[in-house]
DNA sequence: CCATTATATAAGTGTTTACTTATTTAATCA
DNA sequence: TGATTAAATAAGTAAACACTTATATAATGG
């Protein structure tokens, strides 16, 4: 692990949007048209968040359909860490749940 | 810990040099003068590190004379963490101990 | 007191960041 | 096929960032 790697890694998370994208990632696989509705932000904003994270390895894309689900890169050396952290940060006001029960929760199939 | 706190607190860290500098504190600790030689800067450069590594809350200082001298914030929450992921870096190439051998290295009394 | 030394601060600059709106690509479905 | 939907990409912008040089502050020592 290299100070360069390190600190695109730091810089990807460094980021209160892209911090809750992760906090929900913990949770739950979610797509960007979710992540729009949690985080009340336009979709290219979030779209360009997601490629962030990919681009430093923190997360992983699978496409199904028109959707493109988004998921923890469990994988990551980094990873434990990452849960850790973000173990230590509040759950957000609105929930994938809450979405659910307004019926904006998307079904990938 | 709230996500603005955990978002100042990543920002600190995820810099080359301000890694580079929390390296070199958690062996030692070490004033501005030394920091400049260590990683070959300018001291307004290395003091404005330094500000923002206090201002997250990662260092403490301490006057001494003329001298500053800077130390890694133990008492901190995320402390643990910080040591772990500095751990991963490699060693620096040019040490504590080579700024010994030229005779670069302050006594601070 | 004056020169030196350690550090901080101020002002300026080029680069990066996080967004915006507009458009494109691609898959689904009536 | 044509409309709709999900996502990506492009171009533009304001703010933040990491430096620079110049200057100020403050302590030491001759």
């Amino acid at each position: 692990m290299d100070y360069s790697y390190m600190e695109s890694y730091l810089k990807a998370i460094s980021d209160h949007n892209r911090m809750l994208i992760l906090k929900y990632l913990s949770k739950d696989s979610l797509c960007i048209c979710e992540f729009t509705e949690l985080l009340d932000m336009t979709q290219p904003a979030v779209s360009q968040h997601m490629r962030k994270l990919k681009t430093a390895e923190l997360v992983t894309e699978e496409k199904r359909g028109r959707w493109t689900i988004w998921s923890l890169n469990v994988r990551h050396a980094l990873y434990p860490m990452l849960i850790h952290l973000l173990s230590l940060l509040p759950e957000p006001e609105i929930t994938v749940e809450s979405l659910e029960a307004e019926g904006k929760k998307v079904v990938c199939e």
